[in-house]
DNA sequence: CTTTTCTATCTTGTATGGTAGACGCTCGTT
DNA sequence: AACGAGCGTCTACCATACAAGATAGAAAAG
């Protein structure tokens, strides 16, 4: 039960409920999902491991605020892995790479033509979590998933302005360099496509500096 | 005092005092440090996170075995970001990068030679962390730290067979590579590096079966 | 002798009480 | 009026007690 908790913090956080600077408290968070201290603590404890809370001895426990410079490094380790990632398929791409593929981007035109951003998203997280399991690593993309946590609140806040159009367009170019065994073609759309997040975390600083630290 | 346990057991875990699939209680942890089953219990669900434990419910906690899948993967991890590291700090190397890195070289020689490994050993994981403090991600060799323990596991069981004088080779030419510029030859002799740990894996492997699931 | 069932014991999980430290407010002093 | 000291209150932290599940071994039945 103390698990249920992690998750229903994790998800209030994400989805800016808890907006950072949030001030909680142990048994503020008890009394509200009716459990004692003791598994809320737990539960603090992991949110705080992953990056997400910041337990203050003696005083308190807060939301974290966004650190950009933390979010500029976790895009730099996505950029890494997934540049390592891409340069691997599109050097041994399997038979049924492209298929695969193929297929999400289908599922992800007809996400943005029905207008459903929350489904878009998944499916675009799917095209690259594939892109790992299609080398053997999709451990990796795990890793990369629990830092996209940070990440994920600054794109709560943006939601609506997806530029799923674009994002297809990218996804097409990746997957064409993939196919065609083109290393060098496939890294620089990899590139461009994860660049785009940069000016989205400048656009959400500027509307939200209260957020950031 | 709850941290005191997390890095005692984590030192005995890596130390392989503590060896995998060695069963361990809260109350067996508690009564050895002298404090209740509460801190001990938090240290072990920042333990479990970490991939060191795996507690299981109602039953026990366990020293997780090594995960070959999981070291190998973790061995992706890194040398995507230390490839994109070296590749950055060749592009844009600063002026004093070679300076500095080859004092930490000459470091290593003497260490070598006083047949310190564990000093090398702390150089050596020195010398790449500088690399990623030169482009300003040292965030990022955290990352690498945490994932780290694993293969630092497999590493203290193959102590002594420290072929250090290599290391320093290739420290050599990867330095050269940089303050040259020469991008590419950075990566080769970083990837060249980086792949001798897994000559290292499967040799430990061999040697002890059972500590490997 | 084999198989099954039940119980004793060990484990983690949860709840609650008490402790020490840090902050903020009030009251006193200058 | 301005500043400082003291006290109340809130916090995370630790210890203890209780509860529930899971296993191992003994005992009983076949």
């Amino acid at each position: 039960m103390a698990l249920r908790v992690v998750g229903a913090l994790r998800d209030d956080i994400v989805t800016m409920t808890l907006r950072p600077g949030d001030v909680i408290s142990e048994s503020d968070i008890a009394g509200r999902y009716g459990v004692s201290r003791q598994p809320v603590r737990e539960a603090f404890i992991r949110l705080a491991q992953q990056g997400l809370l910041m337990i203050r001895p003696k005083r308190a426990t807060v939301v974290k605020k966004i650190s950009p410079e933390g979010v500029r490094q976790s895009r730099f380790i996505r950029e890494s892995i997934e540049v390592e990632i891409i340069r691997r398929l599109a050097g041994h791409p399997g038979a049924d790479a492209g298929a695969v593929l193929g297929e999400l981007i289908v599922e992800q035109e007809a996400a943005s033509n029905a207008n459903d951003s929350r489904r878009f998203h998944t499916l675009d997280e799917l095209f690259h979590r594939t892109l790992a399991r299609l080398i053997g690593v999709e451990y990796a993309w795990q890793l990369i998933d629990d830092h996209k946590m940070q990440l994920d609140r600054v794109r709560y806040l943006t939601l609506g302005s997806s530029s799923s159009k674009l994002a297809i367009s990218e996804h097409k170019t990746i997957v064409a360099a993939v196919t065609a065994g083109d290393v060098a073609g496939a890294e620089a759309a990899m590139r461009a496509h994860l660049a785009r997040a940069e000016v989205l975390l400048s656009q959400t600083i500027a509307a939200h500096p209260d957020y950031f630290e």
